[in-house]
RNA sequence: GGCGGCAUAGCUCAGUUGGCUAGAGCAUGCGGUUCAUACCCGCAGUGUCCCCGGUUCGAAUCCAGGUGCCGCUACCA
């Protein structure tokens, strides 16, 4: 019988900096449910990569003084890079993408070039008001007075080319598929995307870029380059051989399509990727689905928080396969999760070592001890056992309608049903009482086989999240060749009468809570390090440059928060002519209005006036600024109260 | 400020279209057991379901207002 074809995705992730636990929490499910519909006999093509242009990269290899091409390179395929890191978390992806790649390249040139033909990519601009000696593209609503903000000079009308793609033809269609049905999962988003988005009106979207160069060219017009909605989203079809002679498995696999995303990109996979492929003319994926994150308290994980989760030291401290079965077990694929050391511990703890592990070592230690390792074939069933044998029979179901909608927390709850029958089924059955009365030996037998057999079957279920622990636990209960199959993981009796196991090394050990916390944070301190960002040098000014800067002391008269502003503080100051000057900063974050009164400070007073929230800055106040772990940090140039208002800075 | 999301036991979370005497796991207390990784099994609690109104025979669930937290976004040059 042909096999179905299942294709499954990940996001192409953003190699600027390093990857974390939340990429790793997203491509472990999605490995899962690659690895369960191989395991259910499908068609399987799992795909994952990475997007690799951008202003971003570019800047950034810039301030690394390297290539792109380079920067990206060692992020990808350098040590304990993006391949690192997904060979070590044991994903069974069958192909990685590289937006980099000649392939995806050619790909990707023919799209737009296409689209570009067929009129839904046209030639439009930017309008705006152009400063000429600032270089600089205002909005309307931007400008002061009608003047330039930056230099308060004439502005004129001008354009800039781009190219633009017109979503707004397609708003309608998108709309449809969106309510009809199952293609955006969970339901929730859906009305999120339509009153978020679409409701309010879908403007068309500028798809190429003149503002850098880390980009595909647009083959017929040089300068442009194509933009990442293009250029990232068509990985999914690139890398399938669509319009490349790299591959071959477009018509095997599309639209057989699944995308895993994290709910940030919904928009962009939900709204702007069908619109795309219906201007292709392209068939719809399947579907569309957005998890949530793993969050810390109740906050983003980023890097510019600091409280990035390093993978690397989770899957030293716990092994590989309890960290991808403690992400999916315990947070609700479709919502936030909240993550901590603590209930990662207290996870391995409960369900791997006191429950299945433990499961695993007491019956084949009993099999060893009360058998010599070997079971006779004699059997003796009593009405006790058809519950245990019932479940064994049943779960399959019940966890392949959970694995189908990607319940992968739900479906592991029902596995864990099971072994926890398994273990209160040992008490019943007191085996170590049966073991004493030699004419029970059957009844004994019996027992044990039932369990081999429900950690046969549940150890099937566990193997698309714990592909290597399952595959020794197999092997110590004995289970091998059709025994572990999925047609098999639905009945009783499997298990040859006279199994024989092999207690082996303890799968999943007990974890020492508090050592382990200590360790933990010492080992996320020193794989962090401080992060101490500086920039570049600038290139020389002249003397004369800089002495047009009038730098003054001043000290704080008042200071009051601006109203409906997060970020701006009001200051009235003396510099010193004896009538306050008002300057508005954007340093609320870092500073509360009552701190800074009295305080001596240094300000710019000869830059021209500006209007911020509608309030006027006359000058600007200078801070020292450094970036650590990602983080601002900020600090308001303050000098010894000694040093009277109004003296100049030289 | 604009848009959106969330709020349920000490902790992490379930609660489909209003029928709940509000649940599960962890943690806690008590009891049982000794095959096992000091583990397993059983029993027991505990909640202004964020607040305030409204709709309804009936609201954790629906509606209006408020509070808090979170995300995106705007003002920081």
């Amino acid at each position: 019988m042909e096999k179905k074809p299942f294709y499954i995705t990940t996001p192409i992730y953003y190699p600027s900096d390093k990857l974390h636990i939340g990429h790793t929490y997203c491509t472990v499910a999605t490995d899962a449910i690659a690895r369960y519909k191989r395991l259910c006999g499908y068609d399987v093509m799992f795909l994952t990569g990475t997007d690799e242009h951008g202003q971003k990269i570019e800047e950034k290899a810039k301030a690394a003084g390297v290539t792109p091409q380079e920067f990206v390179d060692r992020i990808v395929t350098g040590e304990k890079g993006v391949l690192d890191l997904w060979k070590l978390m044991n994903i069974s992806n069958d192909r990685f993408i590289r937006t980099t790649d000649d392939y995806h390249v050619e790909s990707i040139q023919k799209i737009f070039r296409k689209m570009y033909e067929k009129g839904d990519i046209y030639k439009g601009a930017y309008k705006g008001k152009y400063c000429t000696p600032c270089e600089s593209f205002w909005t309307e609503s931007q400008l002061v007075d009608g003047k330039c903000p930056d230099c308060g000079r004439e502005v004129h009308d001008a354009e800039e080319e781009a190219y633009f793609f017109r979503l707004s033809k397609y708003a309608k269609p998108v709309q449809e598929l969106l309510e009809s049905g199952t293609f955006l999962e969970p339901a929730s988003r859906v009305n999120e995307m339509i009153n978020n988005f679409i409701k309010p009106g879908l403007e068309d979207l500028c798809v190429s870029r003149t503002s850098f160069t880390w980009g595909i060219p647009v083959d017929f017009d040089p300068g442009h380059v194509v933009y990442v909605w293009v250029d990232a989203l068509f990985n999914y079809c690139s890398a399938l051989g669509f319009l490349n002679e790299k591959y071959d498995d477009y018509d095997r696999y599309w639209p057989a399509a699944h995308h895993i995303v994290g709910k940030e990109i919904v928009r962009f996979h939900s709204i702007i990727w069908p619109a795309m492929l219906m201007s292709m003319e392209m068939p719809l994926p399947q579907k569309v689905y957005g998890h949530g994150w793993l969050v810390i308290d109740g906050g983003k994980m980023s890097k510019s928080k600091g409280n990035v989760v390093d993978p690397y030291v989770l899957a030293d401290k716990f092994g590989v396969d309890a960290l991808r079965f403690f992400l999916l077990r315990t947070f609700p694929f479709g919502s936030d999760g909240n993550f901590s050391n603590e209930l990662l511990i207290s996870t391995i703890n409960t369900d791997l070592a006191n429950d299945l592990g433990n499961l695993v070592s007491r019956t084949t230690a009993m099999v060893e001890k009360y058998f010599g390792g070997t079971l006779p074939a004699e059997r003796e069933s009593e009405a006790l056992d058809e519950e245990l044998v019932g479940m064994i029979r049943s779960t399959k179901e019940r966890y392949a309608k959970q694995m189908d909608a990607f319940q992968l927390h739900v479906a592991l709850e029902e596995v864990f049903k099971l072994i926890q029958r398994a273990n209160k089924y040992i008490d019943e059955t007191a085996p170590w009482v049966l073991a004493k009365d030699e004419g029970k030996k059957a009844r004994l037998a019996t027992v044990m086989y039932n369990l081999l057999e429900a950690l046969r079957v549940a150890l099937v279920m566990l193997t698309p999240f714990m592909p290597a622990s399952c595959e020794k636990a197999f092997a110590q209960i004995g289970a091998e060749g059709e025994a572990i199959t999925w047609d098999k993981a639905g009945e009783y009796g499997v298990l040859p009468a006279t199994v024989s196991v092999h207690k082996g090394e303890t799968l999943f050990p007990r974890i020492d809570a508090a050592k382990m916390l200590v360790e933990l944070e010492e080992a996320e301190k020193a794989a962090r390090g401080p992060q101490v960002k500086l920039n570049p040098v600038l290139p020389d000014v002249t003397i004369d440059e800089f002495a047009k800067c009038d730098m003054r002391v001043c000290k704080v008269l008042a200071c009051e928060a601006v109203k409906k502003s997060e970020k701006l503080l009001k200051f009235q100051l003396d510099d010193g002519s004896g009538t306050p000057r008002q300057i508005l900063s954007g340093i609320h974050k870092f500073y509360e209005p009552e701190q800074l009164v009295g305080k001596t400070v240094v300000a710019i007073l000869n830059l021209p006036s500006r209007k911020m929230m509608g309030q006027e800055s006359n000058g600007m106040l200078l801070s020292a600024v450094r970036e650590v772990d990602g983080k601002e940090e900020l600090h308001l140039l303050m000098l010894d109260d000694s040093v009277p208002a109004g003296a100049q800075l030289c």
